[in-house]
Order: structure tokens, then C-alpha cells, then sequence
DNA sequence: AGCACGCCGACT
DNA sequence: GTCGGCGTGCTC
């Protein structure tokens, strides 16, 4: 007897068994069932001969939705992949893979194409009988000189003119199926290629020598150095051979333009998949990227899930940009899904960025992956100039010195765009000494303390170590000691008070939902309506501006001394993108860092020596301080209606876990945001030198919890290589 | 995750 | 007397 086993949406890390009606389902093809008192649509993953069940008590499926399979076996097996070592349930995973409409019961096959058609009575109508109504008349014609279809009619004459039309008998409307249509390969054209220069071409061609093996790149390039080209010349010969190129990029980064640029080049019809498409639109992209009608498709993190029929290149553009990581449900990392999933299909895979992650970089180095670098800048890219504004003693207004705001006036009367950036993701604060820069560090670990305003303590996130916030400067006794970092309204509301007859505007994925909203504060702003420009994360991100003069990033501190060990090397990456993209060859743009620690030496290596060369630095750091790329770890995070609950939950975790071989744990530390929504948590850091002790210590630890201790007033989660500690 | 079952408080 | 609160447990 064959038992079915289907991968359903519940947050179980298991299978549920069925049995087959008299058409056994396909492995990959959707089936719908009944679980307990409800109807789910699930997806057939095994067929095997027994069950762990009873098999007397095992239902029969309810009835098969797809004839053929829509996951196919890579899919599956990336599926697998990500419920192994993310450490998440299957069903949950299958369902993340699936555009929404398919979780649904839609069809998966392409909807027919319907088009209208004269009928026979309509080639024989005159179209002078017609004259009373014009509409209809220009659309007879229309159709007498050629079929049309129905989108576009429906655009043109209304939908009266062909409703008349149809109710008279002289048109019809018939379907065709999309096969039919003309594939992209018959259009493609090379359009406008520029020549490569020779770092380009060099790149170029050690892609093209891999192109039917797995291989990774990591195309490492500064901005302005020509990366889109180098990923337009890759794709020329994918697509020559008829095979399709799967692009990823950021969450913002998806601009027309990029799109555009693709389009133009091969003349052919892009897939693109982001946050504004409807379930229709979207399921769209992903049955013709599956029945291989798209030669290229681009689209933010989860496009990582699209099949390809006949796949040839995969791409992650600005590999380092953290929207590629999930942050809740399903914590996945689409770049290295990327890698699995290029491994897999065996196919290349490019990564691309100015400021490469440090895992990348340190793949590169190992030689796992091919490092191609571009240094040259084309054309008119400038980069602006950095240097440090000392602010220990400086008067400051919401949060900017004197001396700064005297910088600004200048460069705002030349009618120049001043930047002032904030970061706003809350890093684990340290508390700093105005006067003379001194951090409070823990006596043990020689690592800043942490500061818990919640809490009002000091913590060490290395080792637990608390103490309560002292009221004066160890060094020099000055009371004046400060939590880093400042609110964006505060100092909204300062500048427009310093400077009344300059506009200023904020740009945050907060004001710019939507991504029109962002285009047109962009071009707001390149038209020069506002003169400064408060923002986050979201301005280093592909766009340029070339009247800014002036950047300054107000809180370099709290990234420099975070208890996140990631958040020197986002701000690093953030200073080296925002470089790149302010001012112009004639108008070059300088940057200033506020910071009470001016002789930092990661900040010092970065201004003097560029990204590369800190991140070879930061990378010796990490080895040495035994923190990723060279040791592997897990978030565990825990919430619960009472303090006391997370905590010894976290506790159970811990001693349990501790005894396994080769983790070590910190914690149970009360989260950055202790307490939200009513609940406390709490979080324990597991760490390993080597990845497989850690995933076997994680497996031995679920399958435990799920059968001896279900604590339900604890809501727990689990993250595999965590990139925010938050 | 849902959904049912169940066991206790304030209402027509 | 019951309507409904959400704690507990199960689903192939």
C-alpha cells in the first residue's frame, strides 16, 4: 500500500500521511485533504510503502489538484535543505516556496490568452451599418483586419463597444493557449554593447569559463565601476543557449531603470517579481518562468523560489544587503539559498557588491569562491572624501555639533544638498563620556557594556556581567555620560528651527512606503526642492546625488561600540556606498563622522584605506575574537507573559544544550527591547566552532522539545545564523 | 496554525 | 440556568 506523505501547512517539523484514492498524485503536485475538522491544500513530498501511523486510521486524500507536479526536484530538494538547516517545519517552508495564489487551489497551468475574433457575420457586416456608433465601428475594423486581444480592446474601445458587439453576434471571443505565443528566444537582440574595459572583460571571461558547472563569483566591485555591465555580458551567451537567468536584487535596489537596462539590452520580455505585484501578477512571472517563457527574471528575496524550466545563470546583486535575510517566520538568507540552490541546478552564480559581507569576502579569500575585482571607476563617478569631526566637548544640538552645523550653513549658501544620516536600527547601545570619550567597558570581557534603559543597568552581552549605570565618568568624573544615537523627529524639528530657509526632508521606509512614493521624493529631490535630506539605510541604496556636497553620519559610535559584532561592518559598508553616491566629478562631496572616538582604528583603517582593505582587518578580528565567518551561530529567542517564564525557559535551553559537544551558549540576556507588546524576551546565544556540531546539537534539542516539554506560555523561535540581534 | 473541547464567571 | 472567556491538546 502506498502512504503519501504531504508536506501540510502547520508549524509541525513533520509529514502527515494519506492514502491515495484510485489516481496516485504525483510527488511535487498539490493534493487537497481533510485535517481534523478542516480542509487544507497541501503538497505531496514522499511516497513510501509504510507509515509510521496506523494504517487502518489513515484518511484518503480528498482529491488532486495538479496532474503534474509543481515542485520539481530541485525544488525539493532546496525545500529540504531549508527545513534542515534553518530547523524549520517543512509544511511551513513548501508554503513560503508557493506564490500565494497556489497555496490558495489556483490553477497552476497559464490562464488561456483570450483574444476577440470577427465571426462570420461579422466579416459579412458592413461596417457603414454601424455608423450610429462609432466605437463599435472602429472596433469591427480593427478586428476585421486582425484578431486582438481582449486586455488591449478592452483598453482602446470600453468594454460596451465589444459587449454590443458580441451580443449581436458579429464578434466572439475565443482562447488560445500560451505556448503558442512566440518565446523570447526569436526576439532576443544584442542592443548598444559598450565595449568592456580590461578588468571587465577579464571578468567577464572567467564567468563565461564556468558556464555549465557550478562556479561562484564574487564579482567585487567599487561604485561606479561597471558591475551591471559585467552581469549584461555574462548573460548574453545564457541566453544565446535558450537558457533563463534568475537576478536578486535588494528590497529598494529595484528600480525601473535596472530593469529597464536588462530589457533594453536583450529586447526581450523581463519577469519581475517585488512587493507591489498582486497574487495574479506574481503567479503570472512564476508559471512562465516555469514553463521557461522568461528568459530573464528579476525580483527581491523570496524570487529565490521561482523555477526555471531550463535555468543558466543565478545572480545576487548587492549580496551584502541585509534585506536578503528574512527576519521573521522562516529566518532564510536568500544569498545563501542562492549558493545551495546554484549547486543544485548546477548552474553559476555571480555575487556582486562594492562592500562585500565578510562571509563572502572570507570565501573569496579561502578560494571557495572566484574573486573578480573591479577598481577602476568609469566616467564622471566621484567619490567624496572622509574625515572624522572629533564631538567629545562639542556643544551639541539634537545631536549635531556646532562645528558642523557651521559646515552645513557653508556648503547649504553655495546651494549645495547637505545629508545627514541616522541610524536608526536600535544597535546595542554603550553608554559613552561626553567629556572625554571614555566607554564603560566590562572588567572581564574588555567589551563595552550594554546599556538596558528598561532595565537601568549596565550588561555585558559577552558574558551576562551587569552592573547598575553609574552617575559619573570612571576617567574623569564628568556626570555628563551618554546612550548614542537620536531620534529622527528631534532633529527634524532642530533643523528646521536652525534653518528656516532651508527645506528639509525625511526619508525613511516609513515616509517612502511604496515605491513610487520613493521615486518621487527622489526626483523631488534632485530638482533641488529641498536642500537637506535626513535618512536611513534606505539613501545608500542605488541612487545618486549628485548636488550633495555634504554628508555626515551622526552616530558613528553606536555602531562602533554595539555589542553586535556586525554593526562596524554595516556602518563601514554604509559610509563606503554613501561615498559613492553623493556629489559629482565637478562637484566632489566630502563626508564627515561624528564620533567621540576619532582615533578608532577600524574607523581609521576605513578613511585611510578603503573598504577592502578594513575588511581584511575586521576579518582578522573576527578570527581572533572566534566570531562568524569562523565560528557558527544560533539565535534563540524566547517571550512570555512573565519575566520569570523566558528566562528559565532559556535556562532549559541552555543546560540541556550545554552539555553537547562543542557549543558554547551566552546568556539567557534580556533582549535590547525587553519588554514589547507585554511580553519579556529573553535570548540565548549558541555558538560552535564547527556548523555540522551546532546543527546536530539543534536537531537533538527540537526533537526533544517537541516531544517532552511543550511549554505553551513560552512562544519561542530559532535563528541560524543571525545577522541582527535585536 | 486552527479548531474543538472543557471548565469556570456574569448575564437574560 | 446558559453564554462565552481562553487554557490544553490534537490533527495523518
Amino acid at each position: 500500500m502506498s502512504i503519501l506523505r504531504i508536506a501540510l501547512p502547520i508549524p509541525k517539523r513533520q509529514l502527515f500521511d494519506y492514502l491515495a484514492v484510485d489516481v496516485m498524485p504525483k510527488i511535487g503536485a498539490r493534493v487537497r485533504v481533510s485535517f481534523g475538522p478542516r480542509k487544507l491544500i497541501g503538497v505531496v513530498w514522499e511516497i513510501g510503502q509504510e507509515s509510521a501511523w496506523e494504517v487502518g486510521k489513515l484518511k484518503a486524500i480528498q482529491d488532486i489538484i495538479d496532474d503534474e507536479p509543481i515542485f520539481d526536484e530541485t525544488q525539493r530538494k532546496l525545500c529540504t535543505w531549508l527545513a534542515q538547516y534553518y530547523k524549520h517545519p517543512i509544511g511551513d517552508v513548501v508554503q513560503s516556496a508557493m506564490p500565494v495564489a497556489l497555496r490558495k487551489g489556483e490553477s497552476s497551468l497559464p490562464k488561456p490568452i483570450e483574444f476577440y475574433s470577427a465571426t462570420a457575420l461579422g466579416k459579412k457586416t458592413e461596417l457603414t451599418s454601424l455608423s450610429r456608433a462609432p466605437k463599435q465601428q472602429a472596433l469591427l475594423s480593427e478586428l476585421l483586419a486582425g484578431d486582438c486581444l481582449k486586455a488591449k480592446v478592452k483598453e482602446q474601445f470600453g468594454a460596451a463597444a465589444s459587449k454590443a458587439l458580441i451580443d449581436k453576434g458579429i464578434i466572439e471571443v475565443l482562447e488560445k493557449q500560451p505556448s503558442s505565443i512566440s518565446t523570447w528566444q526569436q526576439s532576443l537582440i544584442i542592443q548598444d554593447k559598450p565595449n568592456a574595459n580590461v578588468e571587465q572583460a577579464l571578468a567577464i571571461s572567467s564567468i563565461e569559463a564556468k558556464l555549465s558547472e557550478y562556479a561562484c563569483f564574487l564579482l567585487d566591485g567599487i561604485t561606479g565601476s561597471g558591475k551591471t555591465e559585467v552581469y549584461l555580458q555574462a548573460i548574453e551567451p545564457i541566453l544565446q543557449q535558450g537558457k533563463q537567468v534568475l537576478i536578486l536584487v535588494p528590497e529598494i535596489g529595484l528600480t525601473p531603470q535596472t530593469v529597464h537596462r536588462f530589457r533594453y539590452r536583450f529586447g526581450i520580455d523581463v519577469g519581475v517579481l517585488h512587493s507591489g505585484l498582486t497574487n495574479n501578477e506574481r503567479l503570472l512571472v512564476w508559471q512562465k518562468s516555469a514553463k521557461g517563457q522568461l528568459g530573464i527574471v528579476i525580483g527581491t528575496r523570496s524570487a529565490i523560489f521561482t523555477p526555471m524550466l531550463n535555468p543558466g545563470l543565478l545572480i545576487v546583486d548587492e549580496e551584502h544587503d541585509a534585506s536578503y535575510k528574512q527576519q521573521d517566520g522562516l529566518r532564510y538568507h536568500a544569498r545563501d539559498l542562492a549558493v545551495v540552490r546554484a549547486h543544485a541546478e548546477q548552474v553559476p552564480l555571480i555575487l556582486g557588491s562594492a562592500t562585500p559581507a565578510l562571509e563572502t569576502l572570507n570565501n573569496a579569500l579561502t578560494g571557495k569562491y572566484h574573486h573578480l575585482t573591479l577598481h577602476q571607476r568609469a566616467g564622471n563617478a566621484s567619490v567624496a572624501s572622509q574625515q572624522v569631526f572629533d564631538i567629545r566637548q562639542q556643544p551639541l544640538k539634537f545631536g549635531i555639533a556646532q562645528g558642523m552645523l557651521d559646515r552645513m550653513k557653508q556648503h547649504l549658501q553655495q546651494g549645495s544638498q547637505v545629508m545627514l544620516f541616522i541610524n536608526r536600527r536600535g544597535y546595542a547601545p554603550a553608554l559613552v563620556c561626553h567629556q572625554c570619550g571614555f566607554v564603560e567597558q566590562c572588567t572581564r570581557c574588555d567589551k563595552p557594556f550594554t546599556l538596558h534603559n528598561q532595565l537601568y543597568k549596565l550588561q555585558c552581552h559577552h558574558c551576562g556581567n551587569a552592573k547598575s549605570i553609574p552617575s559619573s565618568c570612571q576617567q574623569c568624573h564628568s556626570t555628563e555620560l551618554t546612550a548614542m544615537g537620536v531620534g529622527t523627529e528631534q532633529l527634524e524639528q532642530g533643523l528646521t528651527a536652525y534653518f528656516p530657509e532651508f527645506s528639509n526632508i525625511r526619508i525613511d521606509s516609513d515616509s517612502a512606503r511604496g515605491k513610487s512614493k520613493l521615486d518621487k521624493m527622489l526626483s523631488s529631490i534632485n530638482n533641488n526642492e529641498h536642500q537637506i535630506l535626513i535618512g536611513t539605510q534606505i539613501l545608500s541604496k542605488g541612487h545618486h546625488f549628485p548636488n550633495v556636497t555634504m554628508v555626515l553620519i551622526m552616530d558613528v559610535d553606536g555602531a562602533l561600540f554595539s555589542a553586535d559584532y556586525r554593526a562596524a561592518e554595516n556602518l563601514a559598508q554604509l559610509i563606503t556606498q554613501l561615498a559613492g553616491r553623493a556629489g559629482r566629478a565637478e562637484k566632489p562631496g566630502e563626508m564627515w563622522l561624528q564620533t567621540h572616538d576619532p582615533g578608532h582604528p577600524l574607523l581609521q583603517d576605513l578613511i585611510n584605506n578603503g573598504y577592502a582593505h578594513f575588511a581584511k582587518y575586521a576579518l582578522l578580528e573576527r578570527q581572533h575574537g572566534n566570531l562568524p565567518p569562523f565560528t557558527y551561530q544560533a539565535l534563540f529567542k524566547a517571550q512570555a507573559l512573565s519575566a520569570q517564564d523566558a528566562h528559565s525557559f532559556c535556562k532549559m535551553w541552555r543546560s540541556s544544550l550545554i552539555k553537547r559537544q562543542g557549543v558554547s551558549c551566552i546568556g539567557p540576556i534580556p533582549a535590547l527591547m525587553e519588554k514589547r507588546q507585554g511580553q519579556y524576551r529573553m535570548q540565548l546565544l549558541l555558538q560552535s566552532n564547527q556548523r555540522s556540531s551546532l546543527q546536530r546539537a539543534l536537531g537533538q534539542q527540537l526533537n526533544q522539545i517537541e516531544t517532552l516539554y511543550l511549554a505553551n506560555k513560552v512562544r519561542w523561535s530559532l535563528d541560524i545564523d543571525p545577522q541582527d540581534f535585536s
